[in-house]
Parts: C-alpha cells; structure tokens; sequence
DNA sequence: GATGAATGAGCGTTCATTCAT
DNA sequence: TATGAATGAACGCTCATTCAT
C-alpha cells in the first residue's frame, strides 16, 4: 500500500515484545493510526484542492481532519511534505492505472487508446481533486515539490516511452530512443492540458467521453505519424 | 505596445495650450516613468523565474530595480497585479509570434509547423524566464492569476483553433468545432509540456531543434489524423 | 466575570469522563490562560492611556505583557479588538459602579449625589486610565469602535433616565421621557468633561473632592430644576 | 480674519517695490492663495469629519481640494497643521458665537439660556462638521493637538466662567471663583455631549429645538443652584 | 509657486513550526 | 502519543513627507 504509515526510525518500544503476533491492543493502534494519516492526507488533499495550497493552513488542515496540529506535525514532517505524499500516492495510482492498460492483450495500438481512455475516465472524472493537486497545486511551489513532480512525470513519461518503443518494434519501425521520448512527453502534455482545460477551468465532467476520444484520437495521430501504421483509424 | 504605461484615470486638466507636442521635459518625465515601469517588469520577471513567486518579497524586487518598495506599488496595485502585467506582456508576445506564422502564406500544414518551430525557437529559447511564469509560476496561485491564466489560453486555443477549422476547409474534410477545439488544447498541451520538460527541468536549450522537429511531428500526425492529409511528411 | 477568557466556540469534544471537576492541570491551564488575557489587556490599557492608541504598536503591547506579538493575535482578533475588549470591560465597572448607588436605600436624590461622587471618587481616580479610554483614546478611531462607546453610553444614559424618571414619580411630579433622556445625556456630559479637564488635562486628583462635589451641585441643581425640589440643598 | 493666509515669515520679495498699494498682479495672486488656502482647508474639514482623521489621507484631502500633495505641504506644515488650523477656526467661530451672546443686553440669566440656544441652533445645526471635528476628530490624536483643544476649552471655559461671575455679582450672591470655573466646565460637558449625542451619533437635527430647550433647562438649574434665584423658570 | 513621483520607515497581521504538559 | 497554546520571523502594504523639475 503506498499510504501505508512510513515506519518512523525510531521504532523503539516493539525491540522488546515484538513477539511474531503483534498484541490485539497493537494492532488496533496501527490501525488507529493508519487511520489518522489517511485522514489528514485526505483532509489535505480536498483543502488544497479546493481552496489552494498557499491558502490552506495547518489548522485548518488538522481542523478538517479532527485533529490537533501537532498531531500533522506526527505524521507529517512539514506542510511540504503533505504535498510531496499526496503526489506520491497520486502518483502510484496513475501509474498503475496506465500500466495496466498497457500490460492488457490486444493490439499495441489499442493500448494507446484504452490508457488515454482510462486516463479520462478512470482518473480524472472520479479524482478530479487528485488532477488538481498534480496539476496544479503542486506546480511550481518549491524545489523540493518541483523534484518530486518532476520524477512522477519521468515515470509516467518512461513507461510511455517504453510502450512506444514496442510498439515501433512490433510495426516493423524501431522508433528512435531520444524520439519516443519527446513522444511521450507530448501525450502527457495532452493529457495533462486536456484534464486542466475541462475539469479544472471548465467542468465538463459530462462531455468527457467526447473529449476524451477526440484527444485520443489526436494521440493516435501522433503516434502513428512516426510508427508509420498508415490510416491510423 | 502592450507594456505602454497604463494611462491613470484621471490624465489631469487638459491644460490650456499643451498643444499637439509634448513640452521636452514632460516627453522625458513619460519616458523615465516607462523605464521605470519596465524595469520594475523586468525584475520581477526575473526574481519569479528564478526563485519563484512566493518565495520573492516585494522588496527583493524594488531592490533589483533599484527603486523603494513606495516605487513598485506606485506602478503596480500590488503583488498580484505584477504578476498579472507579466501574464499579460507574455500572452501578447507570445500570442503575435503564432499569429505571425499562421498568417504566413504557403501551404496551410506547414504554418502549424512553422508555429511549432516558432514556439520553441523565438519564444521558449530566447525567453526561459517568460516560459517559466506562463507555466509554473502563474500555475494555480490566486483566482484571479488562474482566470488571467485561462483567457490567455482560450485566445491561443481560439487561434489554433480557428486556424485548424481553415486547414479542414482547405483540405475538403471540415472539422467539427469541438474537435477543433480539443485539437488545440492538445497542441497547447505539448507545446507546454516540452517546453516545461526540455526547458525548465532540464536544460536543453542546445538539443530543442531536435526536439522541437519531433514534438512538431507529432503534432502534424495529429493534425493530419483529422484533416485526412494521408502521408503528413 | 466580565473578563473571563472568552469560550472559543469549538469548545472541544466533551471528552469520555470529564467529571464536574476539571483535572488539576486543566485548571491550571485555565487560570495561567486567564492571566494572559488579563496581562495583555492591562499592558493595552496603560499604553493606550499613556502613549495613545494610534501611538502603541502591537509589539509594544506584547513587550509589555512579556508575551509574543502571536500570542496577542491569540487572545485578540485584532487591535480594535483590544479596544473594544478594554471598552466592555471599563463599561462593566462603570456600570455597576453607578448602579450601587442607585440602588442604595435613601432618598432619591442622594443617590444622584452618591453616583456623582462615586463617579469621580471611585472611577475617575482609583482609575484614570480607564477614564482616558473611554473619554480619550476610544474617540473617534473607527466605526467598530464609535457603535461601542455609543452603545456604552447609551447604558449608562439609560440607567440615569430610568432613575430620573422614578424620582420624578416620586415627587409627583413625573417627568418627560424625552426631557429625562436628555437629563441623563447632560449629566453623563457633566461626568465626562469634568473627568477630562480635571483628570486627563490637568491632574488634580487631590482637589477631586470639592470638583467633585460643585460638579454634583451642579446636576443636583438641574435635575431639581425639573423634578422642582425647592431649595436642592 | 481668522483663516487669513498666516504670512510666512520669509516674504522675501515685497521688501523691494511694496508701495502702498500692491500691484494688481500682486493682489490677484493673494488672493488665489487665501483661496487655496480655503479650499485646502475646507476639504480637510469635509474629510476628517466624514471619513476620519487616521482614515484621510493627503493625497485625498489634495484630490478634494483639486491641488497637488505638495500644494497641501506649502500652505500647510502637516496633516497635524491641518487639524490645528481647523481647531483654530472653529475655536474663532464658536467662540465669537457664545461672547455675542454674553454681550446682549438684558438679564443676565437670559443671556445663558440665549448661550446655549446658540450652541445648538446656530453653531452645531449650521456647522455639523465643525462639530465633529472638535467633538471627535480631535480627540487624542497627538499632544499638540490635544494642547491646542485644551486651550480651546479653557477659552471657552474663562469666558463661561466670567459670565458666571458676573451673574454672581449681579444676584448679590458672589461665586467662588473655583466653583465658577467648575461650573464652566460642567457646561461644556453638556454642549458638548448633547451636541455629540444628538448631533453626532444620531441625527436629530430637527429635534434640536426641543433638546436644546431641555438641555438649557437643566444647565440653568445647575446655575440657579449656586447663585441662588429661586424658581429659576 | 506648484507638481506628483519617489521614498522608506513602520505597522498590522499571518502561519508554519515547536514543545511543555 | 496527542494536544494546542505560544512563538517570532517575515511579509505585504500604507502614507506622511520630500524634492527635483
């Protein structure tokens, strides 16, 4: 589980008793606690969203969690790095969520359709918040966050790389290292731009379908341009 | 000139006799004000670029334009407004640049690459610190910056747009609106995205003709997807 | 207690077993907290008296009560609120100070004398910094701050009219509402003005007794002069 | 003329050609000054009743009086200078009113009651602002100011002071000097508290016949208490 | 004399972070 | 562990005043 509660250091009490079956009271204060992450998490997730980053405070982040600041600051090492967690687990969703796209049977070509399909539908109309935070407010808001944004994207941006690689391989046209790249960093852009333009600005939850195709489609176009499958239908 | 010193409301007495000609003194009065203004601009195009907006006090500016902090909210309502002016000065220039390309003649597809190259040739190559405010530093810090934001995308993505519904035209294959529409927010997208990618993570300046040529490709694959133009070469 | 730390709304969870009896440290807590409230109002209070309000800056109120400037924003909204926190506080003892004496036993008319006199022997000198607040510093300084001391003084002026009019019944000779209301605004002037040039322009605490007492003639005459008691002796 | 232009002491110039009569140039630009003076004058007296002292800025008292900022600081030292040349104007105005009165023939006792009628109907109903300022706006803003209103009152107070006197002597009931000067100020407090109660806080302009008669009834029968008269009506 | 742009000290306020309990 | 009062540095902004033109 990528939120599951970061093992602090200095464990120390269990070193004693930490016979292999952890006590019921144990277990029910890790659980306790996983709680109270998750929900301050979440309570930042949907205040940064919402109302901005800079513009949310601590109280009102431990406000909406129920809990004291000082308890953010348990789970938390800063307010920087409620951001930084919320982009790594947004991150690990959106990872998979393509990469399972991607690993499905099928024709290479409908890989490239269904991710962008999923990239629509299954992330950004039900995590519109999750879209926010990732492309907006975790935008240019310190080195620190910039390095973590800037590792999720080269992520998602290999993993795109490395499927249109295959697939140029598959079509009998290897694709060029340095050109899948730039590849993939345009198919992000689109996705990215796409989501901000109609669920940020716009909410056009509704039509997402529509659009969704249409940038497909586009994608399709440019992928094939270079893959050289002619009537990219 | 888009940066022309924004005329107070209230432009005085008419005078009596201020005939057609400025007095020489009041002709350099306006200009050292405008330098002023410019310079004051400048630093703050600077300072945001390279440290950030809010991590940049108003007095770390004023210093850099070597004026007193009284000085910068003479010329500018406050923080906010100077990042509004910059949002402006780059949405002009950027905007003109495209616009020159699409009103170029020749073939209609090779104005949307002429654009490309332009984009990433005369505007993010020579100006990494506009490219970094349009898109990082501008990115989701108060309403009003975010509305600004989104009117100078909808005027580019109007450009593109209607420049696409021509190509259609021209091609025999008119596009439908919408289509049209999301087609430009993909283009913005990758316009944006590489630029981010190449220019401001990692600094390619030397390789973004290679870049740029791909990142075109890909455009044109996408463009052509629709318009129908079979081998988008 | 007029100045008990006022109750934050969110006045926590009512906890599991948080018997009638408060934890000792919880008490504990609650007077130290008390106390700070009450420090920072009593070094407003000497600062406003003494350098005037426009004149003491946050900072030297926290200095002042050996407190953080943080600490002042927590117990107060604001500066205003400090004013109008000390404006309750010196009506409260006005108030109640003046009430006693209504309600003593006795002729009708002595307790117009004994307010009077306890007006300047109780109020004006035990507490001249009080008397400059309410007759000084809270003048004119801002809307929020005006409605207050009007609100103020329209207590004090109806608590008077209430006592005029009764001792006009009881002298069957009843009086007016209108004319008993502007009694009362006359002798709160009488109070007020004699306060400001005996006390805050000069200081003439050791002659207050006979001030004091012409100024209590003085009343006692106009309000004689209406209710017609002869010879008010 | 009490806001004559004060003349500078530096008048350099008219040493050389001061005939005894001035040119005419000379008088038109004495007289645009005394205008300006006026007009500077009057728009400060507008603002700080309406808006607030603190509240006014220069810049809008210029902007009111149609002269720049530094016109403001050429007829006057400072913002303080301002409310200091007011005080003067009003203290000349109301003063004159009150000594008309006191110098009309008839009984003496008339004379206060006229007094009083005055203040309310020929100074405070005319001149609302002029009240404000004296009443209000002045109040503990700085120790001049405050020196320059408690010479003011003890103007006010010593001529109040002498009619009662005066009023003593006539009686054959000669007054303490000391009770006289209470006496004095008990007056004041009066005019000034019905005049900020009804005038200021409420607007009972049209009522102020009424409230005025009331008020002089009630400062009569203070009078009458000392000096003896018996049924004072 | 008049102008108004420029100055810069000063202030109120915020808020991430700490730490005694 | 949890609490929440306390801290204090930092910042945006105002505005009385000056002075070159």
């Amino acid at each position: 589980m990528v939120s599951a509660f970061r093992m602090t250091t200095k464990t120390a009490k269990p070193a004693a008793a930490e016979t292999e079956a952890l006590s019921r009271s144990a277990l029910r204060r890790q659980r306790e606690r996983e709680q109270r992450y998750q929900s301050i998490l979440a309570a930042a997730e949907d205040l940064f969203a919402s109302t901005g980053y800079h513009q949310t405070s601590m109280e009102q982040i431990a406000d909406a969690a129920e809990v004291s600041t000082g308890a953010v600051y348990f789970y938390f090492k800063n307010k920087e790095d409620l951001l930084l967690s919320l982009l790594d687990e947004i991150g690990y969703v959106l990872r998979h969520l393509l990469a399972d796209e991607f690993n499905r049977a099928g024709a290479s070509l409908d890989r490239f359709r269904g991710a962008g399909l999923a990239f629509f539908e299954r992330f950004c109309r039900p995590y519109p918040e999750k879209a926010a935070i990732v492309f907006r407010e975790s935008v240019g808001q310190s080195p620190a966050v910039e390095l973590r944004r800037k590792h999720l994207f080269d992520k998602l941006n290999g993993d795109l790389q490395a499927a249109l690689m295959r697939l140029g391989h598959d079509m009998g046209r290897p694709v060029d290292q340095n050109a899948a790249e730039v590849m993939a960093v345009c198919i992000m852009g689109i996705y990215e731009r796409v989501a901000y333009h109609y669920m940020i600005w716009q909410d056009r939850r509704a039509d997402l379908d529509a659009i969704g195709r249409d940038a497909v489609g586009f994608i399709l176009g440019g992928v094939c341009q270079t893959t050289g499958k002619a009537p990219c239908t």
